[in-house]
RNA sequence: GUGGGUAUAGCUCAGUUGGUUAGAGCGUCUGGUUGUGGCCCAGAAGGUCAAGGGUUCAAGUCCCUUUACUCACCCCA
């Protein structure tokens, strides 16, 4: 048996109505916040990502779908949206039609790592990224699009966490003071940190190793080490927020792994799904553009895993969405009558009926049946007697009232079923 | 890439210290009188017990290998 590609999920039933009613929500919020869809390929020359997430990131050097395609250019399959969608502004000098550009996405990522709960290699994300405006009052809108959803969806066990990475210079001095603090420690690192040491110091922060977490319980936080600009910001940032009636704690130790990110990063976490307990994460990126050719432009963007979502959903045992009922399912009895029940089921559809009817020349009991399985509201039963007077049975399936409709007026029959 | 767990019907799972034709619930299908659902009743279909090898008179059950799934590490959304 051919099966789907491991980490890759078939989706159907029940489950889609889940994912449709997720993805309009966001979709309503979005639009509501005034940003835009925009949509790109699934696939990139391999050089985008390498340039914008970071040649050493796990994502860069171990995670990502890569083949040579026939003209020989590396290709790579999205591992997330913001180096697509920052490529896409620069390609399109967008920056040139409007000054800011808030855009968002509902789409698949693609990640070869090793699934387990909340963790796919086809997964979806949706976000947004704003690109233009250096002002707090988007990073916090960020923020508060991305707990609107999750608040709205009725998730309750979340925790926002923000931190600042304050401005590049900022950053990188305190690459050099953080070093420092780690000298006299480094023998005691793991060895991923000791990677780390040289490679992205920084990074050693988010280790789980319980030694590290000692040696890094008093080291220098890069949020006191900022000056008062990016001080000034973070605090706006979180003034807002606390408006916005948003609860969040500041996490001195939320570093992101994604090369690009400068002041404001945040991430909200679940207690309700497993160990992959980040739902969204993102935060601000002011040097991307530049570093991926364009003029310098200031940009925010968050993303969010879908799958983790609707997994937290789940454990809440909060209902997503709901599956539409069929509203008319056609009868026939005598056989003969098929064609008439096909014509009067394409009447209806296409008055916005939600009409369903027999394919499989089952008898009436079985009909009926399959009307009551798929919950049908009312059933329209088609020959005998009242079909040569040229009427036919309307059954009200809740109270299993029924009367006799006249085929000849359709109008009043759609009437009937629609109040 | 490294660990742990699991693998029996479409789904959820039983299957006793290895012992005859492998079970249940749900789902599906048919019927319980002519043209009517739900509840109930009767019946049916559906399984190379993940695959391969080994031990044994005898393996779903014990051992080995492989594969898949799953959880965790790692990383991240």
């Amino acid at each position: 048996m051919i099966k789907a590609i491991k980490g890759a999920k078939d989706l159907f039933y029940d489950e889609v109505v889940r994912w449709q009613a997720l993805e309009k929500l966001v979709r309503e919020i979005f639009e509501n916040f005034n940003y835009s869809e925009i949509r790109t390929p699934v696939f990139e020359e391999t050089r985008l990502f390498a340039r914008s997430i970071g040649e050493e990131t796990d994502i860069v050097s171990k995670e990502m779908y890569t083949f040579t395609d026939k003209s020989g250019l590396s290709i790579t399959l999205r591992p997330e949206m913001t180096a697509s969608v920052v490529r896409a502004f620069i390609e399109h000098s967008l920056g040139k039609q409007f000054n800011l550009n808030k855009f968002y996405y509902i789409a698949p990522m693609f990640r070869q790592e090793r699934p387990q709960a909340g963790r796919l290699r086809q997964f979806h994300q949706f976000g947004a990224e704003a690109l233009g405006s250096s002002s707090p009052s988007l990073d916090a809108e960020m923020i508060i699009l991305a707990y609107e959803i999750l608040k709205q969806l009725g998730l309750k066990k979340l925790s926002v966490k923000i931190n600042s990475l304050g401005s590049p210079a900022e950053r990188e001095e305190y690459r050099k003071v953080l070093r420092e603090y780690l000298k006299p420690h480094y023998d005691k690192l793991s060895e991923t940190s000791k990677v780390r040491f040289e490679k992205n110091v920084l990074r050693i922060f988010d280790s789980k190793d319980e030694r590290d977490i000692e040696i890094m319980k008093d080291a220098p936080r890069l949020l006191d080490s900022l000056g008062e600009e990016s001080s000034a910001f973070f605090e706006e940032v979180k003034e807002l927020l606390s408006k916005a009636g948003v609860e969040f704690e500041t996490d001195t130790a939320l570093v992101r792994g994604l090369d690009y990110y400068t002041h404001t990063t945040f991430e909200i976490v679940s207690e309700s799904v497993g160990a992959q307990s980040a739902l969204c994460g993102g935060g601000r990126y002011d040097l991307l553009a530049e570093q991926l050719g364009g003029t310098p432009t200031p940009g925010v963007g968050f993303a969010a895993g879908m799958e983790r979502i609707l997994l937290a959903c789940a454990n809440e045992e909060i209902e997503v969405g709901k599956k539409e009922k069929v509203k008319l399912y056609i009868v026939r009895i005598e056989k003969e009558l098929k064609n008439k029940a096909f014509e009067l089921a394409l009447f209806f559809r296409r008055h916005g009926i939600k009409t369903e009817l027999d394919y499989l020349s089952r008898s009436v009991k079985a009909q009926m049946r399959e009307a009551n399985r798929i919950e049908a509201e009312h059933v329209l039963i088609l020959g005998g007697e009242e079909f040569l007077k040229n009427e036919a049975v309307l059954k009200n399936m809740s109270d299993g009232s029924q009367k006799n409709v006249s085929l000849a007026n359709l109008e009043a029959v759609l009437k009937e079923i629609s109040g």
